[in-house]
DNA sequence: CTTTGATTATTAGCTGGCTAATAATATATA
DNA sequence: TATATATTATTAGCCAGCTAATAATCAAAG
């Protein structure tokens, strides 16, 4: 069989490496990857409700949950329960947590150069594009971000 | 700053769903991708030594560990110690776990199928490539598989 | 006003990865 | 031979995900 020859072992082969060296450099920061797209998503708007967050970064409530958690004891996050509704819980950025965002973001910028190296300007957009197409498969159409 | 137009976090996104849609497939047979990858392996060669499986599959040997402790609870493997060299150990398929093999691969397919869907054939084609160049980025130049 | 149902957060516990630290064995070297 | 080094497995514990089950609150229906 072709076990190998198949895109889904390739693709998550592929991810889990992926994944490993974004650690890797996060690490010198600091933070974890989770936390990241938590933070790039306090960034565009903070003061968000922890479901709402949960549902825009597509993770489970638990998931988010634990990871916030993790980010409130490193202080970059706080939760405050809502006044008006209290099921709910707002996460706001704290000083240090706004302050980390230019050292992040060039970190990111370099990650994504990093890993470019492999690929020439044309394959990276047609990688961009196909990866677009299977993240609309997995998600279905979804009109923002 | 365009955090979400960053192959990156393309790729770190379709990946976890990705990963979510095979567990979910998998989870209808009763076993995990992180057995199904070692299975695969030893339909290849039985008897494999754990630190060899583990470099061929690129794992940490306490993740290969781990993951051959839950097979073996499944009875899916024996894990038996060298009469040579007593630090190492091999690693069998058992019956049930050779005979998992037509579901398995047969299911494996149609997960390939049902992901390309969202793709042409052309398509499929240079993703496949693009995906082998990642993975020799990340890998190295590797000769076999 | 009370009960039913929906929403939100949280806890417990699972797999897939990882690193660091141990323990046991082999091997090489003084 | 005795000591130092390398290899292999294992344990403990971490983060990224998940599901299932609870608890608390809100909203809606009776």
């Amino acid at each position: 069989m072709q076990f190998h020859q198949t895109v889904n072992h390739l693709l998550s082969r592929v991810a889990t490496a992926h994944r490993s060296r974004i650690e890797k450099r996060l690490a010198a920061i600091g933070i974890h990857s989770g936390q990241l797209a938590i933070l790039f998503e306090l960034w565009k708007t903070d003061g968000r409700r922890q479901v709402d967050l949960a549902s825009e970064l597509r993770l489970a409530p638990p998931t988010i949950n634990k990871t916030l958690t993790g980010m409130i004891d490193l202080g970059l996050v706080t939760r405050e329960r809502l006044e008006d509704d209290a099921r709910s819980t707002r996460i706001f950025l704290t000083d240090a947590g706004e302050q980390m965002r230019q050292v992040i973001e060039a970190e990111w910028l370099e990650i994504e150069e990093e890993m470019l190296t492999a690929l020439t300007e044309t394959e990276r957009l047609i990688l961009f594009d196909l990866l677009t197409k299977l993240k609309h498969f997995y998600f279905g159409t979804e009109p923002e971000e």
